[in-house]
DNA sequence: TAACATTGGTTTCAATTGTAACCACTGCTG
DNA sequence: CAGCAGTGGTTACAATTGAAACCAATGTTA
């Protein structure tokens, strides 16, 4: 992976040793956060709007959707999410009604989730709505490259997931 | 473009409910995000402990490394990065003695952008840094891996862009 | 050339987020 | 069962971010 792209450089007879510039429209990290914020600001604002949700809260929901009965701390789990993000979700959620929680008696520390009526509804509601989103972009897709993809990112996800358990790099 | 992509239930015992639930944990807009968040993350530590550079204001040398005597509008367009991030990053550089800012006599409203003597040095010992954190990146990954992540992302990209531009779905 | 729209860039204010400290409870160890 | 470490969860506060208002310079139109 050779290349050798200078810039045109002002001034100076410079000795401009083939400098090793970094191409930021080709480094992956970069181009990973635009494509990330982009999807996930288009869907949000979908959901955003119509029902009253922020990014994280929709997360429990969907993950509560599936998992009933869990606590803020097997959330955190699931989701990868931080625990004082969890708890703000959670408080915005039961604003809402969309989700009940009530104490576990074996533990009373432990608090129990899950969807509530309107909770559920809203989330079938969704489910769909993000669905299409997906499908959207896997359209532009063909079948072999929504495999690729998927083992692609299983792969940079663990090499990620490395980097902050050992101390990254050197 | 309409696509009937149901999960592919792929495991086994859930009798249960056949609902059609969301699995975050393959919900692509999901898994970007962490992926990108763990990503970003690693090196924005890595370059952030050594030198004082957040992510925006990194992402700004990184362009002024490569192309010299933009404005700060020509910024924008380049990174896609906000107007207000911009403004700022650049006044933090500026702190630091990182880049330098000159009036443009033929129009002075607009400032030019180029890095400083320490600025470059910087620059220099950041992107082989980033490089190698990107270099471990890929080297999850086969040659023939990173050819299709690169044209998946473009795809993706511009989907996503559409999404932006066109009043997203429906 | 007086008015108005546009562009480059900064400031202000509110909302979001991250870090650390914190309470309440549990469970272990002596 | 007293003491104390660990857990579940919230609160407090600082730093980051985004949206909109803003100022100053330029361009455009009549």
């Amino acid at each position: 992976m050779t290349i050798d792209n200078r810039a045109p450089h002002s001034n100076a007879e410079s000795v401009d040793v083939a400098r090793d510039d970094l191409r930021l429209e080709k480094f992956l990290p970069y181009r990973l956060s635009v494509l990330s914020n982009r999807v996930s600001n288009a869907i949000a604002q979908a959901y955003g709007a119509r029902f009253d949700l922020t990014i994280p809260a929709w997360r429990v929901m969907a993950i509560l959707g599936r998992f009933p009965d869990l606590s803020a701390a097997e959330l955190v789990e699931q989701t990868a999410m931080d625990k004082v993000a969890i708890s703000r979700a959670v408080s915005s959620l039961l604003k809402n009604d969309y989700i009940t929680r009530s104490e576990d008696p074996a533990d009373r520390r432990r608090q129990v989730l899950n969807l509530s009526e309107l909770g559920r509804d809203v989330y079938e509601r969704i489910v769909p709505l993000a669905q299409q989103y997906e499908n959207d972009l896997m359209g532009s897709l063909s079948a072999e490259e929504r495999q690729q993809l998927d083992s692609i990112i299983e792969k940079l996800m663990d090499r990620a997931q490395a980097w902050a358990e050992r101390g990254l790099i050197d």
